[in-house]
DNA sequence: CAAAAGTTGTAGTTGAAAGTCAACTCCAAA
DNA sequence: TTTGGAGTTGACTTTCAACTACAACTTTTG
């Protein structure tokens, strides 16, 4: 049942495949962080964060790293366990979505039933992109 | 377009329901908080929250304040704009509820694909509640 | 009206999350 | 064998969300 690759596995491999250091990584993030005028990242962090004796940084923090290193945002943050910046503002807004989350999280879905839910959704996406012949 | 219920109002909508002051809720709120070595609950706090003049309370305050209520803390956490608790760990476990949060995201669902795939779930827990006639 | 309930501003506290620093280890190349 | 780059670690500091406290008010209700 092969252990889930951890956020810091993930983000090691990722920074490995670029060929930074953890120095380099750590000062390019710190940088464009303190641009949107938010807190630095020191590379003795990254250190603890790669090896789980941390837990994953912030989603802000999260995001810079993945636009560095070139790689999917949405991945990463989901690996941290963190909520999906725009999942607040959805529930919020949408009354349907709510109702969704409240029935997912009670029914204690298995691996099955999201890929189910998965397929329905890109039939319904890939409809919308792609209309299915003849005026609406 | 009528502008959604915010979790400000909606309290207070629970409270009245229940015939209770800010100071009684408050305080039947702060003991049990301060039971599992939480944090209290000032009832001067509890008219700000009301009113929307600050944010939220956190998960485990609305917890106590729907028990209390006896209202479904699900609702009123979406409603704060909260992750459900068990999201992340959710998240972090299935590789395909990732992939469908991924997606799902990504695609910027209308209500009716909520609604479709709150059917969808719907279908498919029931037939493991109760499992259709004859031979899978 | 008096008392109870609710509102609001301002300032303070607290614990935990986020981040830094100094001092270390490990390793490869010179 | 040393030197320098990379990574690790523990202890410390900073920051912030989530509160508390209290005073001074307004509104509601019996």
């Amino acid at each position: 049942m092969s252990q889930q690759t951890t956020f810091g596995q993930r983000l090691r491999q990722l920074r490995k495949a670029k060929n930074l250091t953890q120095r380099d990584l750590a000062a390019n993030v710190s940088e464009r962080l303190k641009a949107e005028d938010r807190r630095g990242f020191d590379f003795t962090y990254l250190s603890k964060i790669e090896n789980d004796k941390t837990p994953p940084p912030s989603v802000a923090a999260i995001i810079q790293l993945a636009e560095v290193l070139e790689a999917d945002a949405n991945e990463l943050i989901t690996l941290a366990g963190k909520t999906p910046p725009n999942l607040g503002k959805t529930l919020k807004e949408s009354e349907s979505a709510r109702t969704f989350f409240r029935s997912a999280f009670d029914a204690d879905l298995t691996e099955e039933d999201w890929k189910k839910l998965s397929q329905e959704l890109k039939r319904r996406t890939k409809a919308r992109e792609n209309p299915p012949k003849s005026g609406d």
